[in-house]
DNA sequence: GCGATAACTTACCGGCCAGTCAGTAAGTGA
DNA sequence: TCACTTACTGACTGGCCGGTAAGTTATCGC
């Protein structure tokens, strides 16, 4: 007779990946405070009580989430980072590149979040502008260093220079996740991210005998 | 005898003025959600009733935090983009530098604010997106084809590059309100500033007989 | 099958805070 | 100085939501 389907089933390995997905969809659209747990539950297709088997609390899952969503991006960068020895130019639009196609996708919400969060989690805070945002600026200032040395790029302040690179990241990262759905004018990713590294390419080239 | 001060005195014209800017203070450290209104009538110097008297709703309160603090910043814009003379490079420079500035202040906590609550006020979102983002985006694009029709610059995509210019902006907005309080490793605006402005002035230069 | 276990649900609690309103006292003007 | 207006106060409330715990049911070992 009665042989539906259980109304729900085990499966304790699955559920923190499937929660912390929800949360970051939840928190993407709107925001850490103004979400509710339960909408968090109803996503992961849990109830609100089995959320708290997995997560202490509601900052605890935001930590979570965060950390998730940016060590395998993390682990990317810096597995680019490893030697290649590709010229210069190249090395750094690829390396940019990939950082903007990636801020324009999922892991865009994160930096939106921490920035309006900041305030509240001196902790990740901290943890975000020291492991991500300075080890960023880090990997640029290397990269321009790298072309200084081999004669590809001008004599420039890498380290001032830096910041230069990460801008267009957080501009993409922010206008995909936070603006564009509400904007009548789209930005191109791709168009962008080509006008850009051609400007800053152009503008670190090593100087070929002009006016200087 | 009892010559103290009044408990209180009317002051219907200042209130709302000092309302808003206690609100921004308030919204910059914690945000929309997470700061209580009573909190904004103390920085006031005034009690929650009062607050009541003045705006209808904490959102209302909030939308009028956002226009009053961006509306003086954007004539100052305009003005700004008023006819001058001087060549196109040194044009970009003061114009860019100037918002810069503005962001590294007090406006640059509004960008943070909207960008964390865009989906919650989806009306603010594309009212900032359409009259700001866009006008600047616009005016970006008029100084760069300005430069080209002038031979001051390469013949460059305008509309894909503008974005370039205000990325800084929004960098240096959101890394001195959110970022920077925590970090160990400060950026300094105005060295930012000037490798951020060589890079593209020498990215956007026309060229004067190199290998092209 | 048949407990035993633990993954999951549901109903509930308590604190917090936006928003209200009756009352109070600063100002007004005659 | 006194009657009147109104800017302002502050105690209160109603609902929302993070967190909890008692109860229910899938699953697994025997």
């Amino acid at each position: 007779m009665t042989d539906l389907p259980p109304r729900w089933r085990r499966r304790k390995d699955a559920r923190p990946a499937e929660i912390v997905a929800a949360a970051l969809d939840a928190f993407a659209e709107r925001g850490f405070a103004a979400t509710r747990l339960e909408d968090v539950a109803a996503r992961a297709g849990i109830s609100k009580g089995t959320l708290y088997l997995y997560f202490p609390s509601k900052e605890e899952l935001f930590k979570a989430v965060v950390r998730q969503t940016l060590l395998p991006n993390l682990a990317e960068a810096e597995r680019r980072l490893a030697t290649s020895d590709m010229p210069t130019p190249e090395m750094l639009s690829e390396i940019v590149g990939a950082l903007v196609a990636a801020a324009a996708g999922r892991m865009g919400v994160i930096p939106k979040l921490l920035i309006a969060e900041a305030g509240n989690f001196p902790d990740l805070a901290r943890f975000y502008a020291e492991e991500v945002v300075a080890r960023g600026m880090r990997l640029f200032a290397r990269v321009i260093q790298r072309g200084i040395a081999r004669g590809e790029f001008r004599a420039v302040d890498a380290v001032r220079a830096a910041p230069a690179l990460a801008a267009p990241i957080l501009l993409m990262a922010l206008w995909k996740n936070a603006l564009e759905p509400h904007a009548v004018h789209p930005i191109d990713p791709a168009g962008f991210f080509a006008a850009f590294i051609d400007i800053v390419l152009h503008g670190l080239a090593a100087e070929t005998g002009r006016k200087g």
